[in-house]
DNA sequence: CGCGCGATTGAGTAATTTCAAATCTAGTGG
DNA sequence: CCACTAGATTTGAAATTACTCAATCGCGCG
């Protein structure tokens, strides 16, 4: 399955394409390939662009301007969407890092390109409320999962849903996801291998 | 102001609609009071529409089946929507109470009239693309901030940007909505009026 | 006026962090 | 292809943050 492909797939399992309405979205979009440790999204740039992954890996996250802290708030892997999703929609600075965790393949959908597949073929704002809402409710999940269970709980479920994850992101980041220390999880990890 | 301006004011923030589309727009909806402690929303039944404040305020929890605990996911006042966003979406069995605090006074949107009214008026998809973005816009933001924060900053956070919530909900509910205890969240309050 | 819910207080405890050091691992240059 | 090194994980002890439990207090509503 090549790039493009794999796209339209995500997109198809909510709205019906045609041929020619499929032509028109591919071209709004931009092919891109990206090395591990590549930053596509910086604090105090504006995010210009959706990005869906097509292979590889990617983390969303903020460094704390006072002891420098990193903390994970998104990651992204393969038919995953990614992106600082307040300076996008507003189209103001970002606050976060996007960054490539390994060498990956993304397509990326600008803001102004955004606006004109609107205006060509109106089903996309069907597609991005549908996205946007699964995202909400996504993160309404995580949140709920955040407040009222223990790191330890939040791990097992996150090593369940998402066992690829585990796979491709480096234990720091995972903790960091978590809201706990890579020291504390190594701990919950290893008081379990034992029995 | 009265109810159907309110609503019709929070859409055209986001899209300009005329006279004749305000007035399907409005028919659309259901218009309804209800009474403290009154539940609108309640596990394993399907959460059937969307729910905009007009005036009250009303609080959306889980209640742990294990220990019972009470955690609170969600909070609005005046000019906030409020439902379980998994369920409504998905038309599926809600894992959230969503109960007035409050006397209140809410606007209605049942999942099928809404999508009557996209045939309708192709431009609410629009609006509620931009709501649902929005919404994940503030998750992600509310997530940073309990995922990097102590109590006492999320609790200042929470002051600044929203002091009518400490006006309209009682202190374990904000507690809850924080992520503390209420016990835990008094003692932070009261290690400042000293100094 | 009293009952019940919500807020406060304190003591003891559990979860998680911080700091520091040791160990393991994977990538790079020679 | 090996040795080195920077990055990543593990381990332990001490410190912090926030929780639980239990008792008390305050106050608004019936």
């Amino acid at each position: 399955m090549n790039e493009i492909d794999s796209i339209v797939n995500n997109i198809s399992r909510f709205v019906t394409l045609d041929r020619v309405e499929i032509d028109v979205f591919t071209s709004h979009l931009k092919n891109v390939r990206i090395k591990k440790r590549q930053q596509i999204v910086q604090p105090d740039f504006v995010c210009k662009s959706r990005t869906y992954v097509v292979s590889g890996a990617l983390k969303a996250y903020i460094v704390d301007p006072n002891d420098g802290q990193e903390q994970v708030i998104g990651l992204a892997i393969d038919d995953w969407w990614i992106f600082d999703f307040t300076s996008y929609i507003n189209q103001e600075p970002a606050t976060f890092f996007v960054e490539a965790v390994d060498d990956s393949t993304i397509i990326q959908l600008s803001f102004e390109n955004e606006q004109k597949l609107y205006d060509l073929i109106p089903k996309f704002e069907r597609f991005f409320r549908l996205h946007a809402q699964r995202t909400a409710s996504g993160l309404q999940k995580r949140m709920l999962s955040n407040l009222s269970k223990t790191a330890e709980e939040r791990f097992d479920e996150l090593a369940n849903r998402y066992p690829k994850f585990l796979l491709k992101f480096p234990q720091y980041v995972i903790a960091s996801y978590l809201g706990i220390t890579t020291q504390f999880l190594s701990k919950i990890r290893n008081s379990r291998t034992k029995s």
